[in-house]
DNA sequence: TTAATCTCTAGTAAGTTGATAGAGATTGTC
DNA sequence: GACAATCTCTATCAACTTACTAGAGATTAA
């Protein structure tokens, strides 16, 4: 139960994008900087997130990464769930088709649910305003 | 974001325990062939969780393990947190002591909450009760 | 004493994770 | 058009974890 490395820096990289004011792309090694994130893995990494339609890019001289959609719209559960696979933490559980009569589907079921109460209600909007709420006196990172 | 075999294995092996109403220890063997579990695993997963406080054995002929509390008192949460370790998804993130103007330990905070009130509050017993409800005229699996 | 059990210590094959390397494809600028 | 700056794609890899397996030892009931 946990979340790996790769989702991690998954979560700061669209969050680093998501506080950003001034539009056009980010560049990867700036991210990779901000964030504290190896830069080449970092790239893989922004690759995917793109593949999943969370972000677009541009390459070349002043080229970077950019959200593909409103920080408002993209949840930390789809993220995460396209970083990580399923995040159902019972997922394994009798997949031979074994006991259907057990209690454990439906408590997984209902771990399940609670999880995506938080994760998929939770917006990179939301954590930039908490972040911003929080340090209203204080630089942001991205401010430099 | 994931429970490991081992992880429901241990869970398996409780509720089997839990289901049983004649007292006396039971054999490893019996609870590895009911909830086809490879035994020498099952062995492994058995001992720590005896060193878990959730169960006792007796060993020799007529030997065998059973609850070392009543089942109403050993929660999905205490076995899991034994047997897995940690269950906060988070934390990994910012282990270093790196930045505490994120948002993310509060959010990961949420999640684990989330988690607790689930896994937390449902106890072997709950499942026992729930699998029994689903099959009241169906014979159980440890009733042979 | 013997057979049945639990117990303890090792080992291990396969898979996953968290990277790194380097060449290739685009794009803006001079 | 050359060139520099970026993203992109494929390969590789060491370290670690997972899910087991093996086998000898300790304890108990009959």
């Amino acid at each position: 139960m946990d979340v790996s490395v790769k989702g991690e820096y998954a979560l700061r990289a669209v969050f680093d994008l998501a506080g950003r004011d001034a539009p056009g792309p980010v560049k990867i090694a700036d991210i990779a900087q901000r964030q504290e994130i190896p830069q080449k893995f970092l790239e893989l990494i922004l690759a995917q997130l793109k593949k999943g339609g969370f972000l677009e890019s541009r390459r070349g001289a002043d080229g970077g990464y950019f959200l593909a959609q409103p920080a408002t719209e993209i949840t930390i559960g789809a993220v995460l769930r396209h970083i990580e696979g399923s995040l159902s933490p019972g997922r394994k559980m009798y997949r031979n088709g074994s006991p259907e009569n057990s209690p454990f589907p439906e408590f997984w079921n209902q771990v399940e649910q609670a999880l995506s109460g938080v994760i998929d209600k939770t917006t990179f909007a939301d954590l930039v305003e908490r972040w911003r709420e929080k340090n209203t006196h204080r630089a942001a990172n991205w401010e430099i």
